[in-house]
DNA sequence: GGATAAGTGGGAAAAAGTGGTAAACCTCGC
DNA sequence: GCGAGGTTTACCACTTTTTCCCACTTATCC
């Protein structure tokens, strides 16, 4: 379980170090692609293998798949983590992502999420603002 | 698995440079062929034989599908990868794919699509635009 | 406060991508 | 049949990018 959230640099060679923590569960060898919200996603292989067969399903007869399908897809590159927990992002993920040099990386289950530090620090503040309400959900729920 | 998206030129001899991270998975002979789409396609020998065989499967009884066969098989061509990862593109490829100098080579699973870098830009913002549907997908699929 | 680990930065070596040259080949005309 | 012209193929060379390794600084933990 990937949790916790770590302000990161990304230097002008495209390197991103990988918060210590995560960096055993990573493994060697990790995915990183488009997530929601121009988020860069690292996934472990096997998850974004999971991911790549339920895209693999839709049809192809249809344009819109074909294009969803070749975004997600050209989206994506497996990347080795060098010797000391550092991965290259590439142009078209830095793009994306809005990513400058300063970067947050936080954990979200099973996978791991890039954001531009500003990008995530105005949404962080929004979902602090709705915490009341998120509070009174979970109270609903019989969570807390 | 074929992903990631690469910038590469096709010289005036028609020599395109096949990504490095594509070539280990390629081999030393690929098929190029007309793609839907108006995108050129490049396919190991084995995935070709795939489609090569889901087509001779479909129904030669009707006149759409022999003319779709007819086309797709006439497109296809097996070339030689050079010495040093380069692959010649035919000039009825060129043209089905309106390709210039300045081509992208995108990553879609099972095979590799050669487009024109204008048209793929264009292509991939309609796409991005589209962030509602992106969500829905993503959702319809268990991705998230 | 010292020792250890984490994160950042930079330089040298290697690889990737591109462009060009020369040799081989084929075609066509004489 | 032979040679000229053009085309294709193989090889070589250069430039840029990437990769690998090492070093330094900052943070963390006893």
């Amino acid at each position: 379980m990937l949790i916790g959230e770590f302000a990161h640099s990304l230097d002008d060679k495209n390197r991103l170090s990988l918060p210590a923590k995560f960096r055993q569960e990573m493994g060697k060898k990790v995915v990183l692609a488009r997530g929601l919200d121009h988020s860069v996603t690292i996934s472990t292989v096997e998850e974004w293998g999971k991911i790549a067969k339920k895209l693999s399903e839709s049809s192809m007869l249809q344009a819109d798949n074909r294009n969803f399908n070749r975004f997600m897809f050209s989206g994506a590159i497996e990347v080795e983590v060098d010797s000391i927990g550092r991965v290259l992002v590439p142009d078209f993920l830095k793009k994306w992502g809005k990513l400058g040099t300063k970067v947050a990386i936080i954990g979200v289950q099973n996978r791991a999420e890039i954001w531009n530090e500003d990008d995530w620090r105005e949404r962080k503040a929004e979902v602090e603002k709705q915490a009341d309400t998120l509070a009174e959900k979970l109270g609903q729920m019989g969570i807390l």
